[in-house]
DNA sequence: ATAAAATTTTAGATAAGTCTAAAATATTAT
DNA sequence: ATAATATTTTAGACTTATCTAAAATTTTAT
């Protein structure tokens, strides 16, 4: 069993190593988590001691097996009550991160289960994060960055890779929803923005905003 | 705002006061809480620099109005979430308790109306026990002790006493659920046992269990 | 290769929440 | 009314999780 501000360290980390590969540092880890470097050297020595990670000091951390396990487990609760969220009570997807965040920390394994089953067993949270099953499995779907298409491409809407309550009320405004079919026009090589064709409508994006939505290519799906 | 262990003590000194309507000991909080009293001294001093609660040095604590009503919220959050187990997902009325306990601290005014709104506005918990309003009102329906019946009178059972696993199991066991009519057929005064008739099926039940069971009287309904 | 800069760790402090043991107060019984 | 008993509070200690400031180590730049 572990406290909140262990289960926090340790999805921390998680999504950290995801991105990197090598051993993960403490600022990484202090910055994500917004708090100080020398507090998550005491934090990281705790969890060393459970075995949730291996630590050498000055190196980094990486998570053992077993870590990947809890990380997993607490990654499926956050993803399956924001799905719970927008389906059920009528959040907006820009408003369910700070209450997954709370949830995330539940302990019943009854409640989770059923809670999936309740939801009909999704596969992908509702910003496109895939959800890992009872037994921790994370079954990511082939997909790439929007400004990585070519011109005349196409692809499928499937999730941002910025969750921040702007960027998912910005797509809101322009009406960019996962499920939509994405066809790039043009290519500004100056400013990397892109003119798309989404819906029978025809928009320019920047190059941010194209390099924080995912899409699966056309011929692909 | 208030930490998990400052809601759990108001929640029960609020269940206490339910039941007593003098100021509420340090050992009646200890022995709810199942802690020692030097904490419960400890923390209810906090709570009276809050201004949840009046305290008087070996004079027990009541709450403020203020304390009622983040008491009110908190049993508000934990009936609504029974329910919602209950209801949604498979949960039985013995399995609730713990997981409601967890669910009960999570601050979200959004998420709790939400659920209360997806769950049709429930007026009452699986145990019958009533569930407060946005506003913190409780509304407590007219109701007796089954073991206060008269022979020949009859009751609609609306609630439980004791929410234990073991009494909820035991009702199971015998058929007895919220929403059936109780007749009470004969009174043994020996040992206060009951025989009563319920769903076309006679039974004969011991004073201890007529004492945790809540009817409403036929002539009320 | 060594100095400067950045990162990481250690040491010591703080706050919340708990505990045990001892002291203070209240209650009960004679 | 006073002694015995029970309850409550205080004092001091412990754990978790955090912080600041200083020391140790690693990385980077010249």
């Amino acid at each position: 069993m572990f406290s909140q501000a262990e289960e926090n360290y340790i999805k921390a980390i998680f999504h950290l190593a995801l991105k990197s590969k090598k051993g993960i540092s403490t600022n990484a880890i202090a910055k994500k988590l917004e708090t100080k470097a020398s507090s998550v050297t005491d934090m990281i020595q705790r969890l060393a001691d459970k075995k949730v990670l291996i630590y050498q000091k000055y190196q980094g951390v990486s998570l053992t097996i077993y870590g990947d396990q809890i990380a997993a487990e607490i990654i499926r609760k956050h993803r399956l009550w924001e799905v719970f969220l927008v389906e059920k009570l009528n959040f907006s997807w820009d408003e369910v991160h700070d209450v997954a965040e709370q949830l995330e920390h539940i302990q019943s394994k009854k409640l989770i289960n059923e809670l999936d089953a309740f939801l009909g067993y999704p596969k992908s949270d509702p910003h496109g994060d895939p959800i890992p099953d009872k037994n921790g499995n994370l079954h990511q779907i082939e997909k790439c960055l929007l400004a990585s298409l070519s011109v005349n491409e196409k692809g499928l809407c499937v999730g941002v890779n910025d969750s921040s309550a702007e960027f998912l009320q910005f797509l809101d405004k322009q009406e960019i929803a996962l499920g939509q079919i994405i066809k790039v026009l043009n290519k500004e090589p100056f400013d990397g923005s892109l003119i798309i064709e989404i819906d029978e409508r025809t928009l320019s994006i920047s190059n941010k905003i194209a390099n924080n939505l995912y899409v699966q290519k056309y011929e692909q799906l």
